[in-house]
DNA sequence: TATGAATGAGCCTTCATTCAT
DNA sequence: CATGAATGAAGGCTCATTCAT
């Protein structure tokens, strides 16, 4: 006889549970931050602790799955030649606006995890390859790199995730328009 | 029950704790943020909890204690009328590269303690009011206000505070360069 | 950061610890009242604090859990229409004189727990009921009210409570006797 | 020069200190109960910390100096042989509710004081001289003894003792009232 | 002798992490 | 493999007590 509770489901539901845990820490990351407790987030995807562990060992890795999905879009984005950088900052903005630990990923700090780094250079050099493309340049300055982009989304992102949560589109609407006039024209 | 470490070093002592404990925490607060742990303020200080606690009954006394001198800066300059706007965003980007906590009291979040509010909105009238006068609005935009000024430091700030101490000076210059370009012309 | 002292003995010491954290909690409460630190529960229960915060997040939950079987023996007595506030009393005297904090529930006091003031408001209809009916009133004199009866269970516990454990039984005879000739004829 | 806020008004002041912290202790024993914090008897006595500790090294010296004061004007109307045992309770009653700590001493548990034990049993033995004559017996009952008288005081005192400020008269007289009744007739 | 600052122990509470079942 | 209880470290805060001045 197994535990008490939920029954164990056997392995046929460790995918199940890995989509549920990603799922909950997309939630709760944006509804408290990157350091809401992981407690709060196996109880939201209605797993045990030890599933988020087995999964997860380390709040970075968990970050990083959820960081996954949202940079697979954005990169799908960014291979299509026909999008600019502009359009590849709308789609990254908009996640952050939903998701303000997008960017403890973005802005790689207080880690270890190499993985994170990596993530974030990707992301990088895509916006680097599109800068270096005049048709694919969008808006920006000549002047501005790719270096800048990524200060401009790490400040949008800094800030969100000191902003209460019913304020969050307002000032993420207020804050890119200035930090979109700093890089453009 | 009392002393077995540190000796009580006596009253002479308090003046010399008041401000080592302004000074741990200013360095504090730069390296971790408006949340770090008293007790590591305490700690870096080199007093017990105690001491913080009888001089600063709150985080935000601390605080205000902190930034005291540099509010006492900002308001002098801005005082004067031939100073202009970008003269005082000079010199709060300046505490604000130091000091990175500065801001956590100029947006003030999760804090119920009026006198926080109560000195940031002291700080924003003073930067609205310059922004009146056209002689003092400096190069600001036309439609740039106050809010925006604020958010723009509150970005700065944000992001410094993520930043290693070697780097921060640098990623002060480029941060503020950025959006210094999203406020004027 | 974990383990160290003592092993986990796994979920199967669940039940266990809670018992065991009765106990204490009755122990522990009877030993030096109400207001007993939770810590001292939890050691004398040879458990963890979390054990303790998470079979009951309140000092409210915890006493609640102690006193239910004594509750319970009291409201299954006092169903029985045969008995009396006289048979009632003599149980909760009876409790009482074992486990003194029984009365920190009945004369709630600096608690905002709703359930305890539930119980206790349950405690004292139940009597007020009986003493309605002239059959089930026992000895108590006309004119004597529910709360009459509650302080006098109070100044007993109050009593007790400050009595050393050899002396408390003799203490609690000598004391109901007074207040038992107050109450009756 | 001396410390710095109040200065030290020299040897003269002892005296006055002395009297003030007894006042002060009264006030605050009466309104936070026993366990009041002493640093706030130090303060409403305006004093500094030192000279509570000089002048009283425990809480028990501190209570047994106010009840000093009480007890005093009990022993002098007990000396009166035209004074009954029911003179004497009134006056202790009303001692009692001003002043619940008063207990803390007629019921002495957890002390080591020898003091405290030694002026309860003063009480005690000039209650139960009283007792002994017919004429000052006032309407005791006959088998109540002295224990009796105290043990009922001391139940008033540990329930005022739990009591809010403002329902401690309403309480006091209930209780007495009932309490009397199992003393008298 | 008085002052009041300093000290640290101790309680409360929350969580990351482990591990028996 | 999943569950969820157990553990204890850590941080916040309060106070009794000491002691330099």
């Amino acid at each position: 006889m197994t535990a008490s509770g939920r029954a164990n489901r056997g392995p046929k539901a460790a995918a199940g549970n890995r989509a549920a845990l990603i799922r909950a820490a997309r939630e709760v990351f944006a509804e408290n931050g990157f350091d809401a407790t992981l407690s709060s987030i196996a109880r939201t995807a209605g797993v045990g602790q030890g599933v988020l562990y087995r999964h997860f060992p380390t709040r970075e890795s968990l970050a990083l799955a959820v960081f996954e999905e949202n940079i697979a879009e954005v990169e799908e984005l960014a291979a299509d030649p026909s999008s600019t950088v502009d359009d590849v900052l709308a789609v990254i903005v908009e996640q952050i606006t939903t998701s303000a630990a997008f960017v403890a990923m973005i802005n790689p700090t207080g880690t270890d995890d190499p993985r994170v780094g990596e993530v974030a250079g990707r992301l990088m050099s895509l916006v680097a390859g599109k800068l270096e493309d005049p048709s694919q340049r969008g808006s920006l300055r000549a002047d501005v790199t790719a270096s800048d982009v990524f200060m401009a989304v790490a400040m949008l992102a800094a800030i969100l995730l000191k902003t209460d949560g019913r304020s969050k589109r307002q000032m993420a609407q207020q804050a890119w328009a200035l930090l979109e006039r700093g890089l453009t024209r």
